[in-house]
DNA sequence: CCTCACCGGTTCAATTTCGAACCATCCTAC
DNA sequence: GTAGGATGGTTCGAAATTGAACCGGTGAGG
């Protein structure tokens, strides 16, 4: 087996390190992050950036297929998170006139309250593990990465058609 | 409310981006690898994550303990997913002589061939969407970050004994 | 030796996630 | 118009994950 095989078939020592380092910090920071979140406030990380992503779009509403998109799931999870929220007061869905298919999720004021409530909280614990640790310029750096591995996410779920 | 109130509670816009970011990222970066994983090989992430780090350990087995610890889930998903390995012949469990309480689980043959038949299909994958958009420098940036992430959650999990 | 706290693993119920199948609506081309 | 494909959502069953409860085994202190 040649040293161009190896690395073909495998990766080098160095840079298998970097991933399975990647994998197991993503992992964990999700892992702390969900507990603190069940712990103190009672909602689940899911939950948490459903409220978000809500919070941030326009008349704080979203159509259901944006959400999912935006919270990164399938539509299936995205109804079931939505009406679990629903059934705590803190969001609600409406039809959507322009189109009689689509529904909308909005946030409610109590769903708002509970975001305010909870976030700093949150986002202690993120800046804590996370976000304190980038001077500015590995905030720069890990910026410019994060933008060219979401093209390449791009890319690859809609491969290019090369003509 | 004061700047430095809003900074407190709330993220400046350019690092809640980064967060934001990131979140997005890896979940996306997941759900592709997961895909894939299914598709072609029929195994899920963390069954693949199991063999690789069996195969990665001395004499190919790893105590259950070590091994959730390794692959960052509960130890009852471990049994599980090494339950779910063993009925795919992949893997195998056996008692400890040292510690009667500890079970070691081996990588079998068929475990092995698998995850050589399925690593370069992965490997290519997370080369394209996460190793190869790395420059050298890029890469040792990233390896301080991780190592920094890494010890901030360490620290995290089990607090300071400040005296 | 006991006792008792701790440790390694498993079991269990509850929750969540996914994809496939499905339904209804929309829209384009004829 | 209307047929047929695409689109937005929901439902459903299967699989995975979690924490709590539990069971023995271990080992340190009295």
């Amino acid at each position: 087996m040649s040293a161009g095989d190896f690395e073909s078939r495998w990766l080098a020592p160095e840079v298998n390190a970097v991933w399975t380092q990647f994998l197991t910090v993503t992992h964990r920071l999700e892992q702390q992050i969900e507990r603190r979140l069940q712990d103190y406030h009672g909602i689940s990380h899911t939950q948490y950036e459903v409220l978000v992503r809500l919070a941030d779009a326009d008349g704080a509403r979203l159509r259901m297929s944006e959400l999912a998109e935006r919270i990164v799931t399938a539509k299936s999870a995205a109804t079931y998170q939505v009406k679990r929220l629903a059934d705590m007061g803190l969001a609600e869905t409406f039809k959507c006139e322009e189109d009689n298919r689509a529904t909308w999720v909005v946030l409610t004021d109590a769903g708002r309250e509970r975001l305010e409530e909870t976030a700093p909280c949150i986002l202690s614990l993120v800046r804590e593990l996370f976000l304190d640790s980038l001077d500015c310029h590995q905030a720069a750096e890990l910026t410019e990465l994060l933008t060219t591995w979401s093209a390449n996410l791009d890319d690859t779920e809609r491969p290019v058609k090369t003509q």
